[in-house]
DNA sequence: CTCGATGCAAAGGTTTTGCACCAGG
DNA sequence: CCTGGTGCAAAACCTTTGCATCGAG
């Protein structure tokens, strides 16, 4: 299955009128295997080279990603502090509940917070998208 | 009423056992002066500048800043990407929506999202914060 | 006099950019 | 071919830290 997602991503690359390389053939297979691991710029560095089987730089990754979340198909969540954090767009979209001593993140549904997220488009005129920020708080044991 | 504000941090340094000096004087003035206009640590680093009349160094001001935080009389909340901001403590405590487009920011009070920490805070056990982190979003015109 | 605060400089971690070269379509 | 992708190196950005010196209490 996350063979299959690799293709897709390359597929949509191509689609996109975009080029597809070896490293990004590699980052697209690390993106596909690990997506659902909080994966940041940095881990998906070393698990491309893993997976390509040599060196590929930083930048080309960050160039990667960009190209790839302006195509839609990724998009990044930032965690409280620290390196933002990557998911495949086409995953089911969910919040994030980071807690700022220990790091410990639960995804929570949209629908959860969908009362609040109608509340504030009604009051302030502003679309919530805490998707793309963590809800910072503390997990039960901090 | 702000000199007052700047008196009162510089009276809370003192209590704190810390020692007040000039560079110190100046980031608490710039800090009441200019607390409700989002200063960030730069911000702050040239009014305070402004204010003694001669140079700080932008360590100093980091340093003062956290020694503040511990004493609990300022804290720092993250707008998105980008430098964090500084409110003094007891001023109201509020939530702030920001636009990840423009930056516009929206202070919203801590009611307003009472009913979504309560009910995360059953589900999952975690207490939210997100007077720390801003929530981000799109404004009225993105 | 003592310990905490300062300035200076350097480094930290994450991300971006300039540039010459290489290779996909 | 021609444009876009790559590696390399350097910088940007915000923040932290080591160290010798200074000055508040």
């Amino acid at each position: 299955m996350s063979d299959v997602e690799a293709a897709q991503l390359i597929e949509a690359l191509r689609a996109e009128g975009l080029r597809v390389t070896a490293p990004r053939r590699a980052i697209c297979q690390a993106l596909a295997h690990g997506h659902d691991h909080h994966l940041t710029a940095s881990t998906l560095h070393d698990a491309s080279e893993r997976a390509l089987g040599s060196a590929i730089d930083i930048s080309t990754v960050y160039r990667t990603i960009d190209a790839l979340e302006q195509a839609g198909l990724v998009h990044h969540v930032h965690l409280g502090h620290g390196p933002a954090v990557l998911h495949l767009s086409d995953h089911v979209e969910h919040h994030h509940l980071t807690c700022e001593v220990c790091g410990f993140t639960v995804d929570i549904g949209l629908e959860e917070l969908q009362g609040l997220t109608d509340a504030v488009a009604v009051r302030h005129g502003f679309t919530i998208d805490s998707a793309h920020f963590a809800l910072i708080g503390r997990c039960g044991a901090h």
